[in-house]
RNA sequence: GGGCUCGUGGUCUAGCUGGUUAUGACGUGGCCUUUACAAGGCCGAGGUCGGUGGUUCGAAUCCGCCCGAGCCCA
């Protein structure tokens, strides 16, 4: 504590001597065991203190030399979980591999600590109902309790490593994006893509708000289901009565008609008739509908406003009155006569008990059914006639579609997700909530005609509530009092602006026609000036559109469809050129974490016990877009890596001086390292590219587990002071560690400041890590060495021969062999074998070995084979099994047929007859005396 | 109920524009102290590729159905 305290004090104080403080707590030494904890708090602060991965990018710059991510910033409910982690570490490999290919890069972060999540977060952390206060009140309440949460969520983030700009992060609900937001409002509006209309919309009575359709989810509750009999009021049929089946009957006073469909042949005689409603004794219509579901209960059901989506299509599509039986919170109404004042709990049990005195109970039984509530409190919602405003979407479904497929999908696959839930959309958008903590809708109401008055542009942002209209009249109807719109936006109003956000849009109601012309002038970069005076502009237009839009593939379709449609309607351009789509973890039995299950591992915990640098190994396990496992014993495996790669580094750093002049020529065998090495570089980069971070992190740690560190380092150990090979294993050493970085940043960076960076930035003065940091670096290239690949990898095969040889003679693996024969290609690499196997006496040799040589089988090349000889391949290979063939020179005449030498390999059994012992390879053979 | 995705040794996974011998890691058994690393190296065991039917000379791979899991939607 006392030093956090320190630090905090010195920072006011001239940065240089500050940094030089910091060195001391931590000088970079290549020494010892890889002490991760250490190391990586280090770096992290390192990084954050000096703006290591700040965006300094320039409006004037070419957008195609700008990597812009445009993450979704996360809802401010709770702290960070396991998809957190994962989601921002898949981010970071784009951004670190980006930063280093092309330079700048904008990674931001931003909260989203608007709306009804952070207003429950509050009410649960303080234990309050937001009714209990003044909206400005609970405002307060709201920020004290997000700002909390936020600087914890930040310290954690931070302690994840991930490359974000920590200069460049905003909220959802300060100033500057409230401005965006009622932009965006009034921009839409003047666009005609907004309406405002009082019509029936799904309402939280426990929240007190109406919702959007993506804000519902269903929910298995036990209810009844209970058959009632309704009398007949009119004289068509001879009947008395009918019965429904009703889950809600506390509904009845609200019912408004009853449905029979058109088909249903044992109730048509009820179609026409008029029905009287039990208890409360009202007559309403029976009417044929084919919406009715016959296979439910007695095919005939009743219609109240509002039971559920089905009531709301009836009641719109017949016309039918609006009674109400059920206010805001869900309480009953007059309407309801002497239920009146009950909750719909209560009244639904008094209703049940007085239907069954009166004898219209016919039956009641138990039912578990799904039941649409409330996302964020899990309160059944209920359906309410309102007034709110609504983005109109429906009528450019086509336009979206378009604009999902400009985007590069990354899995390609997750496009029909977005795909299919624009062609199922089947409303408008809802955008207005009754609540208390958001972005109010900069709108006034004139009193006498309801007509909206929009606030001015350059006013924004503005409370209603609090500021005066931007008229002293009406322009409708002259009328000089107004009403404020008391409604706040919902969330995903505000979040879906991000790019927006980021790229620093607003409005210039002066120097804005001057934009507007220069956008003419040159194209696409500025936007469109918005009609008359004033326009939009970009305080840096080089980042719009993004290159890339991270999220799970859970929110693909209201999120990123959000975002995408409300950027593309503002610019007319998609925000994105790619998207990147990642799945979840799960348990370790590949079951979905959750707390009701209690199998939710926290981040903390495994930070805890594992370095960063190994969860970002196991993160960069999965194909994106594929939910994968949490497993601890991947972690161990990142684990082992680090501890490799240190080790590895203290080997080269004893081998090998740091900075060796490069030799005028590489013996063949440090020409062939480095060949490999351009073709990982090759491989990874492709695969960088193309978000294949689970193929790059095993191409890498192959290439470098396997054949640098098994097969090369071994040889560099006896060429120790050759000048060839100090300079490939330090270019090798030194590509690694960058190629790594994106992976392991902390390592890396560990060992590039212990070893490499002092003498590159000597000059540069010790807080000059915003340049000397590997992160900083350029991505590797090839470097179009050129070696023979064949020899260098029989060389590989022939030392793992001997290796083996020794292994199975348990002879330790540096004793000396006497006599040792090569039957194969390693021209040039003679002395590796030689010095790495101990060997005395080597030969090569391109004869064959002294051995007796049995036909043993005869492999059939069926690639080339089955297109030419169909159905008779199964003859072919009946006859070689019954050894019914035979060889004419080049011939293998079998079956029948004579086939062609492309066609079949002869392998032979060989004994070997001479002395010594001889060990076949896949591409030599060797014999050791 | 609909859509999308997934199912490969004990565990996780590669392969899946069809070519017969299915990749690697973890775990497991055995051997080896070798100028980084024994938390290392070498060798081995372990798989009817969810089930089933089809297309084909040939299917982990393509198609149909079934089973199981996940996500989204109703």
């Amino acid at each position: 504590m006392t030093r956090e305290g320190d630090r905090s004090e010195r920072s006011d104080e001239a940065s240089g001597e500050t940094a030089s403080r910091e060195a001391e707590a931590h000088t970079p030494e290549l020494a010892g065991e890889y002490d991760a904890e250490a190391i990586e708090s280090h770096w992290q602060r390192r990084w954050v203190e000096t703006d290591t991965y700040a965006y300094e990018g320039d409006p004037e710059q070419d957008p195609n030399t700008v990597y812009s991510i445009d993450t979704p910033p996360p809802t401010v409910s709770g702290s960070l979980h396991m998809g957190h982690l994962y989601g921002q570490t898949l981010q970071d490999f784009a951004a670190r591999f980006q930063r280093m290919v092309d330079g700048d890069v904008l990674f931001p972060f931003g909260y989203d600590d608007n709306g009804i999540a952070s207003e429950r977060l509050t009410e649960d952390e303080l234990d309050i109902r937001h009714q209990d206060y003044e909206r400005q009140e609970f405002q307060d309440l709201c920020r004290d309790v997000c700002q909390t949460y936020e600087a914890e969520f930040t310290e954690k983030m931070q302690g994840l490593g991930t490359s974000i700009d920590w200069n460049r992060t905003y909220k959802t609900i300060e100033p500057r994006v409230q401005r965006i937001s009622q932009l965006s409002f009034l921009d839409l509006y003047e666009k005609g893509r907004e309406y405002r209309k009082k019509a029936p919309a799904i309402w939280c009575p426990e929240c007190e708000t109406a919702i959007s359709q993506v804000e519902v989810e269903d929910d298995e509750r036990g209810s009844h289901f209970n058959d009632i009999a309704f009398g007949i009021a009119s004289e068509g049929t001879n009947r008395e009565e009918f019965v429904i089946s009703t889950t809600r009957p506390e509904l009845i006073p609200a019912c408004v008609a009853v449905f029979v469909h058109p088909e249903d042949d044992d109730n048509q005689d009820l179609i026409g008739e008029t029905a009287r409603v039990p208890i409360f004794g009202h007559e309403v219509p029976i009417i044929e509908d084919e919406r009715v579901d016959m296979e439910k209960g007695s095919g005939v059901v009743m219609c109240c406003t509002f039971g559920d989506q089905n009531d709301i299509e009836w009641y719109q599509a017949h016309d039918l009155p609006l009674r109400v039986a059920i206010d805001e919170t869900a309480t009953m109404t007059d309407l309801a006569g002497e239920y009146e004042g009950l909750s719909t709990e209560e009244a639904r049990k008094a209703i049940v008990e007085d239907l069954d005195e009166e004898g219209a109970l016919r039956d009641r039984w138990e039912i578990t059914h799904a039941v649409g509530v409330h996302e964020r409190c899990e309160t059944p919602v209920e359906y309410r006639v309102s007034k709110q405003w609504y983005v109109e979407i429906l009528d450019h479904k086509e336009e979206y579609l378009d604009a999902g497929r400009e985007m590069d999908w990354y899995p390609e696959k997750m496009f029909t997700r977005y795909k299919h839930w624009i062609e199922g959309l089947e409303w408008d958008w809802l955008i207005s909530r009754q609540r208390d903590s958001g972005i109010p809708f900069p709108v006034w109401y004139c009193e006498e005609c309801d007509h909206p008055i929009m606030a001015d542009k350059a006013d924004l942002p503005v409370d209603p509530l609090s500021d005066e209209p931007p008229v002293e009249a009406c322009p409708e109807c002259g009328h000089a009092e107004f009403e404020a719109e008391e409604d706040v936006f919902d969330t995903w109003a505000t979040s879906s602006l991000t790019p927006l956000i980021n790229a620093g849009w607003d409005w210039d109601g002066e120097g804005a026609s001057e934009a507007s012309d220069l956008g003419a002038e040159s194209g696409e970069r500025q936007r469109p000036a918005n009609g008359g005076d004033g326009g939009f502009t970009m305080e840096h237009p080089e980042l719009y559109p993004f290159d890339l839009r991270p999220q799970g593939h859970d929110i693909i379709s209201f999120w990123l469809f959000h975002t995408v449609i409300k950027c593309y309607e503002h610019t007319g351009e998609v925000p994105f050129d790619a998207t990147l789509i990642n799945g979840h973890v799960l348990d370790e039995n590949r079951e979905k974490m959750s707390k009701s299950r209690g199998n939710v591992v926290a981040p903390d915990e495994v930070i805890a016990e594992y370095p960063v640098d190994a969860i970002r190994f196991w993160a960069a396990s999965a194909a994106v877009g594929d939910d994968f496992p949490y497993q601890e014993q991947d972690l161990r495996a990142g684990e082992k890596l680090l501890r490799k790669l240190w080790n590895a580094s203290k080997l080269v750093d004893s081998l090998a001086p740091a900075d060796p002049a490069e030799p005028d020529e590489l013996a063949p065998i440090d020409r062939w390292l480095l060949a490999e090495l351009d073709d990982a570089i090759a491989d990874l980069t492709a695969h960088f590219e193309a978000h294949e971070y689970a193929k790059a992190r095993d191409r890498l740690r192959t290439f470098f587990w396997n054949t640098f560190c098994d097969d090369y380092l071994e040889i560099a150990k006896e060429r120790e002071g050759d000048p060839s090979t100090a300079y490939a294993l330090r270019t090798a050493h030194r590509t690694f560690l960058e190629l790594w970085a994106p992976f392991l940043p902390h390592v890396t960076e560990e060992l590039w400041q212990a070893v490499y960076a002092e003498s590159e930035t000597q000059d540069a003065g010790d807080d000059a890590l915003e340049s000397a940091s590997i992160h900083v670096r350029d991505w590797p290239a090839p470097e179009g060495y050129e070696a023979d690949l064949d020899a260098g990898e029989t060389t590989m095969d022939v030392i793992s021969a001997l290796r083996r040889y020794k292994s199975e003679n348990q002879l330790p693996l540096n004793s000396e062999l006497d006599a040792v024969t090569v039957y194969g290609a390693i021209d040039g690499f003679e002395d590796v074998v030689r010095t790495v196997m101990h060997v005395e006496d080597l030969t090569v040799s391109d004869d064959d070995p002294d051995v007796t040589t049995e036909l043993s089988d005869i492999s059939l090349d069926y690639s080339t084979l089955g297109p030419r000889y169909g159905e008779k391949v199964g003859e072919i290979d009946d006859a070689i099994d019954d050894e019914a063939f035979e060889l004419d020179g080049d011939t293998l005449v079998v079956a029948g047929e004579a086939l062609e030498p492309d066609l079949f390999e002869v392998s032979h059994e060989r004994t070997y007859s001479g002395a010594g012992e001889m060990i076949e390879t896949e591409s030599a053979i060797v014999v050791v005396e």
